[in-house]
DNA sequence: AAGATAAAGTTCGATGCTAAAGACTACACA
DNA sequence: TGTGTAGTCTTTAGCATCGAACTTTATCTT
């Protein structure tokens, strides 16, 4: 006898051994958080794949979303995408290297502070920013097509209200989420 | 004038941005995902935190989680842990060695089978689980406060039916989401 | 039985990340 | 003006992961 099955266990499963390891488990609470996180685990796989179809990574993907979400004239600095993608600034300078090198981004000080650098996006990263988008929006449809539009609406809404709460409210030292004044 | 704002723009200010620079975008599907997308990414952070206070990283948390979530007697191949968790067998076994050192897990050969390999738990590990958990559970109640118990059941319902379509249907070779059985 | 095939895990080389130290610029204050 | 101080990016060393080749064991085929 093997000492585990292969398959991943079902969500209610998985959830109904955690009670019988922990007693005090909110299943409703713990259903939550780990649905959404086994969703994101199989988005990212989902981008992943297409991701690589178009020869860009995970890595050079964020920094372009980042860069087309804030919007034109699309620049950036180093340290704010960073911040934004909760990397160090190191590993900022080497993405932006490698960006550099597939054409996908710029790089050039910023006149009005020397010690700073602009990173703007090219053409071809705008391009490649574009097809991602539209092969990701398939794969979203796909996800969510069990949903009526009434449906997606209250999930948007609840996930937002928990965005809101996670986003808004600093956690204090003992990481508890407080008032969001 | 800078390049660009420091704080991330909110939910719905990222989506209409996006909307400008994709014109077919579905909002409502976006909206869904982009939260989705930026809660894990929260979590995870909180998560991290409590775990360095309790000397894990991420890596040896995942596999404490996996080993407990098999239930009794709480073992496992490693190719079973790496699979599930998305990993090569390489990283695997450097996991593995890492927490062999720090007293989290056992590791010895398949009776049965010489080439396998069964990965235990100690009781310092399934102790240092059940402390994470405690520490986990404080904050997702914290995350879910606003939530009335309706609506908590009902974000899981909708969260278990996107979950059920993307692990239960296979992605075909273009990566579409079909027929779920 | 004997050899081929398949499967599990480890080893090896390369890549990308972090933390810490370093270099450079701008600004504050004497 | 000069010096200190803070902020931004880069460099360096160490570590975790991946892809690929390799070792060992079990099973299939004849």
């Amino acid at each position: 006898m093997p000492p585990a099955p292969e398959p991943q266990p079902a969500l209610d499963e998985q959830i109904a051994i955690y009670q019988r390891e922990y007693r005090d488990l909110d299943t409703q609470v713990e259903k939550v958080v780990n649905a959404l996180s086994r969703l994101d685990r199989r988005m990212n796989v989902a981008y992943g794949r297409q991701l690589a179809l178009l020869g860009l990574g995970h890595a050079e993907w964020e920094v372009l979303k980042e860069l087309v979400m804030v919007g034109a004239p699309y620049q950036l600095w180093p340290g704010t995408i960073a911040k934004r993608l909760g990397l160090t600034p190191a590993a900022m300078t080497h993405r932006i290297d490698r960006m550099l090198a597939q054409g996908l981004v710029t790089r050039e000080r910023d006149p009005e502070n020397r010690v700073r650098v602009i990173v703007g996006i090219t053409d071809e990263g705008r391009e490649k920013w574009l097809q991602v988008m539209r092969k990701a929006s398939v794969f979203e449809e796909d996800l969510l097509q069990d949903l009526t539009k009434v449906e997606r609406t209250l999930l948007g809404e609840l996930l937002t209200r928990l965005l809101r709460r996670v986003e808004d409210a600093q956690p204090d030292a003992s990481g508890r989420l407080t008032d969001l004044d």
